[in-house]
DNA sequence: CCCTTATTAAGAATATTTACTAATAAAAAT
DNA sequence: ATTTTTATTAGTAAATATTCTTAATAAGGG
C-alpha cells in the first residue's frame, strides 16, 4: 500500500504552489528548499507516482523536460514557439477530442495527451509592431 | 540553402521503410546497415530537420525516446498501455481538434501534438479469455 | 510497541540528445 | 570544368534527463 510521507506531501505542494507548469528539476529546487535532504530521484519518484493517481497531469514538451500541472480543472496547454513557455487555455465543454476518432471493437482509448502549439498573449502582442 | 546528401537520403528512406514508429536508435540502425559510416548525431539532425520541414511527424512519447512517422496519410496515433508501442488509428475528416478550444485575440493557435492511450488490438484480444 | 516492507538519500548508471571540431563535399560562382 | 563557399559530416565529448542500486529509515498495520 502507498505510504504518506513528508517527501510527497512537500512535492504535491510544489507543484500546487508553482502553478506555472513546472519541470522536475524546479520541483526539486522548491522542495529542497524547505526540506534539504530530499533526493532528486525521490522527487522523480513521487511525481511518477502523483501522474499515476492522476493528482497531477504530465505535460509531455517536445524540447526539454515534462513539465507538470496542478489538475483543479479541465483545461489544454499551449506551448509558444516563441518564448517556449507552458500556457493554460482554455476547453470548450461540449466539445471532446474523442468524437475525432472512430469507435471500434479493435482497440480501445482511454484517454490522451495533447498540446497545442501556437503563439502566447505577450509574444503575440510584442510582436505587433504599434 | 539545405543541401542535398546521400545521409539524407538514407535517413528519410529508413523512416518510410520502418513505417512502425521507429525512434532514432532504431533508424540509426537501419540506415547503419546500408552506409556503415552514417553517425548517430547526424541521424539526429537530420530527423530533427525533415521534422522541421514536416517531411516527417515526431511523435512524443511519454515513457521513452521520441518515435517518427512518415506522414503519408493524416492519422492520429495510439500509444498500448500494455505493449507500449505505437500504433495508426483512423482520423473523422470533417471533426478537428481545434474546435475544442475557443478563438480569441489573445493567443493564436498553429498546430498541437496528440497521443491517444488506450489498449491496441492484439493487447485488447489477448485479454479477453474465451 | 513491534514488525513488515514501502520509502528514502545519495550517488552511480543509463538513456537520450546535442555540442564541438576538423575534414568533407554539395552547389553556387567563376 | 575548376574554384570557392559554406552546409554538412564523422567521431567523440558533453549535456540533459531520468532511473537504478543499496543500505538505512520510517509509515502504518497488528
Amino acid at each position: 500500500m502507498l505510504r504518506n510521507t513528508i517527501q510527497k506531501k512537500l512535492v504535491y505542494e510544489a507543484v500546487v504552489r508553482l502553478n506555472d507548469h513546472p519541470t522536475a528539476e524546479e520541483i526539486y529546487k522548491e522542495v529542497k528548499n524547505r526540506h534539504t535532504s530530499v533526493s532528486r530521484a525521490t522527487v522523480y519518484r513521487i511525481l511518477n507516482q502523483l501522474a499515476e493517481q492522476q493528482l497531477i497531469l504530465r505535460i509531455q514538451v517536445p524540447d526539454g523536460a515534462d513539465s507538470f500541472d496542478h489538475t483543479n480543472y479541465p483545461h489544454y496547454h499551449l506551448q509558444c514557439a516563441c518564448c517556449r513557455r507552458i500556457f493554460d487555455i482554455q476547453k470548450i465543454a461540449q466539445e471532446d477530442i474523442r468524437v475525432c476518432v472512430p469507435d471500434t471493437k479493435d482497440y480501445r482509448i482511454t484517454g490522451y495527451s495533447i498540446l497545442f502549439k501556437g503563439i502566447c498573449k505577450q509574444c503575440n502582442h510584442k510582436n505587433t509592431l504599434e
